[in-house]
DNA sequence: CATGAATGAGAGTTCATTCAT
DNA sequence: GATGAATGAACTCTCATTCAT
């Protein structure tokens, strides 16, 4: 049964991504979840005791997944500029694709839980991105620029810019704005 | 009695606006309004039908109030670098104050409400950011940049460094860094 | 308006009290509440936040009406005797109408609530019964007992038997013979 | 297999027990029941269908354990005074150590329960004491006293008294007044 | 107009009980 | 038989909103 329980855990994570993210963290609630995996209420409270715990354990899964794995790459020794272009990439994605990512949710849920969930994923992501720069900055790929200032300006702006896509119709090409404003600050 | 009832609103938005602050938009009640002005729950309901007609005052309030004329300084001839310290200058207050701003019940309002609001608030912002850099520019003060890439990488960073303020525990540099970086960008 | 949520008040605690004589404590629900006073349920939470605060008001209530006023009664030189026989009756009485009385529900609620509710009420049983038998005693109406084992043989009798005539039939004598045996411990 | 499950019951029924002494009859759910005995929720159903139906069994074995066998006693010709004494010792311990007794179990599911179950342990608690009076009044042990009066003085007291020391806290020595109280009655 | 009592919809949560495996 | 996942009823509590006074 083991097996089971595992898949309708599964059910119910992928089924409330797409509340959260479409809704945000706290306008989905329980009743919610029942109705989308068509699931009774004692059913699904067996499972997670509440919202915040779905939340948890989906944040759990995407950190998990690891988006792209940067120190990965660098080991690898693949080109600094190959990966920063990468992880561009995949931010332009998410911010063109806003409707499908957590971002709204994860805000509103570090909003409400003081929790040290937020403060651990930035620090993983500065961390990222700052390994990348002075890795960029060793192989002579970048610019000798301020490693935390920089990460500082790709961190908040990208988080500036997915929100606020979520908010108001952007442009398509503010976003890529941005990025190639990242990346003349680092290539020469 | 039109005098006192304009006085009552006012009492109303003034206490709202610190619930709004404190709490974001969706978890403020009329409950709430209701405790915090002493007043009946017809009698608030006389003024405002719901936490939206509050918020959307507010915003109406907060926008005409102006924060910072940039159009009049450049009337006014106004250096553009002075502008431009006034403008960063407010922003890193508001960043270095979250808890006394509205951002985050901007930002969930304008989830809930497909409100022209959100864009008009923005629009304005655009063209006055943009303004100031055309008028820096022409003076020479400013470097030749792209206004609209600089306006954005401005605007979005601003949003995503107040925002995440709220959230996680900032450097006090961090918004510094991000002003410099600005600064850098126009200024010669 | 204070006029009328008194009133509602007291009808809240009119119907209560008899479902909390019929049910004792725990088997009661607001919703309970709700159906027999025919209010809704926001109605009855604005007045009680909970089936503990109706049971406090009524045995605030309950500890006012005081029923016999021994104290009193000895102040104004009423015959020990006659005390004695008024206070005997009315544990008869409750003792024969046990469907009337909160005991069961007091038990129970006092179970849950380790509240200094039941050690007051308990001491002031105590107190009252001890002042008598000192009275009677002194004017030499009854016998020159030991005051505290003859008060312990009063009320905890009188407890047992007034929670198990809730639970098994009691033959009618049962009660008088309790209330002779303590006659006969006081009176020569 | 036989054996097995009458292990299981009994292992259900020790730990039930546990549970109906510390909260209660109806405080105490199947979840609890299962929660305690690691065993599944169709496991136990397949042994008892409901906490009414654990407990009447822990009832049954109680009342089979027969904690002091006076009948017995009496046929061997144990003085009265002794047995006497034996059953109050027995008294004053469970009063002494409430937290062990099934006492509040058994008012609650009596009162939930309009079961012969309790008439039944009544008239056996009575018909025991009666039994012991009449033997030590016929061996000259025991005063003449009124068997009946003298059985619900004791029988009413006695429940008074465990019921309330899980309620308020009991001075030792009022348990001894009335175990006093009863000798004196009893013993010349 | 203001008041605040009352309504009722709906969210959260817990369990007794069933039933496919 | 045993298991434990799932169901659904019942309860608690909170607010937006209405309306008689």
């Amino acid at each position: 049964m083991r097996f089971k329980r595992e898949l309708t855990r599964g059910r119910i994570l992928d089924a409330s991504y797409k509340l959260f993210a479409a809704k945000g963290f706290k306008q989905v609630t329980m009743k919610d979840v029942c109705d989308i995996t068509h699931m009774s209420r004692g059913g699904l409270y067996s499972h997670f005791p509440g919202t915040a715990s779905i939340f948890e354990a989906l944040l759990q899964q995407i950190s998990q997944e690891n988006f792209l794995d940067i120190e990965g790459e660098i080991d690898k020794g693949t080109p600094a500029t190959e990966i920063l272009n990468s992880a561009l990439a995949q931010m332009q994605k998410e911010i063109d694709h806003p409707e499908d990512s957590l971002s709204i949710a994860i805000f509103e849920y570090a909003q409400m839980n003081e929790s040290e969930v937020m403060i651990d994923l930035n620090r993983r992501a500065v961390d990222k991105w700052a390994a990348l720069i002075h890795y960029g900055i060793k192989t002579g790929e970048f610019k000798n620029v301020d490693v935390d200032e920089t990460v500082s300006l790709i961190l908040y702006s990208y988080q500036g810019l997915r929100m606020w896509s979520r908010i108001i119709p952007m442009k398509k090409k503010t976003p890529e704005q941005i990025i190639n404003h990242i990346k003349k600050q680092l290539i020469p």
